[in-house]
DNA sequence: GCGGTGTGTTGACGGTGGTAACATTGAGCG
DNA sequence: CGCTCAATGTTACCACCGTCAACACACCGC
């Protein structure tokens, strides 16, 4: 009965799949995250409490499409590392990367850090788990610069390189939400965003101080 | 009849006021944003339609919450810039206030910045006024230094300047970001949020290259 | 063939944002 | 002083939402 050529083992196939589609579908058209439940369980063509059989609730039904996003966000960062080489070289790759995913996919990446949950903390452990996993990626990227000697902090100190990685992580982030919420827009117009992204990403590692010490 | 000691010019007095109140307090005291416009009326001791008198809608409630939010955090950026001196000493100023005023104040600045309008763009002109101003602020601070020669700033260069003050901005959005969603928490556990911005905000002034050209 | 369990449906409940019709009350004006 | 009227607040209602319980079906192993 079904135009769907894959096979359909169940009553309807993969529901849980179908629905986890149609709210990113949802998603990206309509840039909003607050969708409902009933909207999803509509678009997959299914009854509204049909969900209920495969998420407890709709917080999780939200965290598994956050986890998805986790997800592609992680390979997207590893690859971009494997693509680039030196330490410079592969933290602009990675920042680049995080942008690009996070403008690509506006409603999703709010989505994955805006809201509906108190805190990320109460989220399922395999989206914790995806999320950690990304931040030891940009903590090992800044590790191995700063064993090779191309920035200017002390591998050993593992402070000072918690606080390289908070604030490459505090850029990236807040360069992302401002440009998707078009606050940047407005002050710089950038023809391409990318552009913008990138001179930022140089404000950071050259600093702002004439090139002597501090203070 | 009323215990309030003030005037009450209309039947209830200021409900318009009230309301604002009611959310603001709903927002400290349970830390979410997407209370409902009836427990907000239900605060304030009045009908469930009685807002709809004084607010076109629930948006217009939470914009109306923002500008408060937006009203503050300006005051604090220009007054923390007034007991500050020199161009280092100012913008580490600036960025502690936001910093601050986020950190203090999580589900307000989540409201702020997070949640619920497609963008940024479409909010009462009320509003946009106050953030523009306050962006305003934070590069004239930044105009300041380069033209003392504090920064590696041209402040002739339109576009450079537009870049510090996004970087600066995305660095203390995001960073503010992180830490009120506690995800910045489990990789520094900073005993005092203050040590860890001012140590973030030092990294994005001093840079990450050792002190030489760049790339 | 048959029971049972996993899957989807129906229908209901309380709560929500929003609207319309009605009630009240204070202010302006004779 | 009394009337009107517009501003303010209330009641009643709508469609929709998230969630749950009861029911229906269909495939599984036996």
């Amino acid at each position: 009965m079904n135009t769907v050529a894959s096979a359909a083992p169940y009553h309807h196939g993969d529901l849980r799949r179908a629905l986890l589609d149609s709210a990113t579908a949802i998603l990206t058209e309509t840039g909003r995250w607050d969708f409902s439940l009933r909207e999803v369980a509509r678009r997959a063509g299914v009854s509204h409490a049909a969900s209920y059989r495969h998420f407890t609730d709709k917080e999780a039904l939200i965290a598994a499409v956050a986890l998805t996003g986790y997800e592609t966000l992680h390979t997207r960062m590893t690859t971009a590392i494997d693509e680039a080489t030196g330490a410079v070289g592969t933290l602009r790759a990675i920042g680049q990367a995080y942008i690009g995913f996070g403008v690509a996919n506006p409603a999703l990446y709010r989505l994955m850090f805006g809201q509906a949950l108190p805190s990320i903390e109460g989220l399922p452990p395999a989206v914790l788990a995806v999320l950690t996993e990304a931040r030891a990626v940009l903590r090992g990227v800044i590790l191995a610069g700063a064993r090779a000697g191309a920035f200017t902090i002390d591998p050993e100190d593992e402070q000072e390189v918690s606080v390289a990685v908070v604030t490459a992580w505090s850029l990236v982030h807040g360069f992302t939400l401002l440009t998707i919420d078009r606050v940047v827009d407005r002050e710089v117009r950038p023809q391409v965003i990318d552009a913008l992204a990138a001179r930022v990403a140089e404000r950071l590692i050259t600093g702002l101080l004439p090139t002597q010490g501090r203070k």
